[in-house]
DNA sequence: CTTCGTTCCTGTACGC
DNA sequence: TGCGTACAGGAACGAA
């Protein structure tokens, strides 16, 4: 399940294997990989032919290419089992192959696969980003706030924007309004780290507490980065298809009933927002109506 | 405006 | 063996 670390490790992946080469044709095996590109594949694969691809980016969960015209970009979102995958042009079809482009040298080809179509690719226009000068960004994600790793995330905004909202914590680090990259799992690990319930109302958290939520979720993410990313199954997978190994370190996602890393009490799962969410019944104590 | 439930999709695991 | 069900879950969307 690809979240800020495994798309990270794919857009390293891409900048080595095909900036500075040039999209020779693009074909659209699924329509639905591309449903959010409104002018539908004839239009997504014109637009991408013939330009050439000049650098990569990224902000949360998704990641685009750019290219040589500036106000185009190849938009990319992974979803849950969604791969870009770069391969030798003549190797069989992929059984969930979506989108296939070529390009102009005849060498590996770039490859969207995705098993439960949640992830898309688009074509879409670059605008002036509104959080970090001189920097642009996708139109279809100008709307979400930048991610923990960025120098443009704003950590008293953050700290602020929580004590405005009237939620739970975790479905707040899950609002890609507020703060992007941030799905199920190291939502878990962040707020296993900081030692919160996933259910503490935000209106009532301290900023050291905050502080804590966004420590973990930077030295979580920077952790999984530095191995390649969390692979629970052969779903996610860099460029060349190798899984990452951060899921021997997960402390409280996946592992029900097992000890806290910390005090030894079995992890607890919830059903939340139709979803698991694993904590620690002592470090993260549920929190009581009117305490705060 | 904010908040929250529903929906999309396919493959695997598991109980009977 | 086969069938039904739970589960994995990001984010657009609509309702309240």
């Amino acid at each position: 399940m690809p979240e800020l670390p495994e798309v990270e490790v794919v857009r390293r992946g891409l900048a080595d294997w095909v900036t500075g080469r040039t999209i020779e044709s693009v074909t659209v095996l699924h329509p639905r990989a591309i449903r959010r590109h409104v002018a539908g594949p004839g239009d997504f694969a014109a637009r991408l032919a013939g330009r050439t691809v000049t650098g990569t980016a990224r902000r949360g969960k998704y990641l685009w290419l750019t290219v040589d015209d500036p106000a185009l970009a190849l938009l990319a979102h992974l979803g849950m089992s969604g791969q870009l995958l770069v391969g030798e042009p003549d190797r069989p079809r992929e059984k969930h192959l979506r989108v296939r482009a070529t390009f102009t040298d005849g060498g590996l080809d770039l490859r969207f696969v995705d098993q439960r179509t949640f992830g898309h690719l688009m074509a879409a226009e670059l605008v002036p980003d509104a959080f970090e000068a001189a920097a642009s960004v996708p139109v279809p994600i100008a709307h979400i706030a930048p991610d923990p790793l960025e120098d443009a995330f704003d950590d008293e905004g953050f700290y602020r924007a929580l004590r405005r909202r009237h939620t739970g914590v975790k479905r707040a680090l899950l609002d890609q309004s507020l703060i992007s990259g941030v799905g199920n799992i190291y939502a878990d690990e962040a707020l296993w780290r900081a030692g919160l319930h996933w259910a503490r109302p935000t209106e009532t958290l301290t900023r050291p507490e905050v502080v804590r939520v966004l420590r973990g979720v930077r030295e979580v993410m920077a952790a999984a980065l530095a191995v390649g990313g969390t692979s629970f199954d052969s779903l996610y997978v860099n460029v060349n298809g190798d899984s990452g190994y951060f899921d021997r370190s997960l402390e409280a996602y996946g592992r029900r009933d097992e000890p806290c890393g910390r005090c030894g009490t079995p992890i607890r799962r919830d059903v939340f927002m139709n979803r698991s969410s694993y904590s620690c019944p002592r470090c993260q104590p549920r929190p009581r109506r009117g305490v705060f």
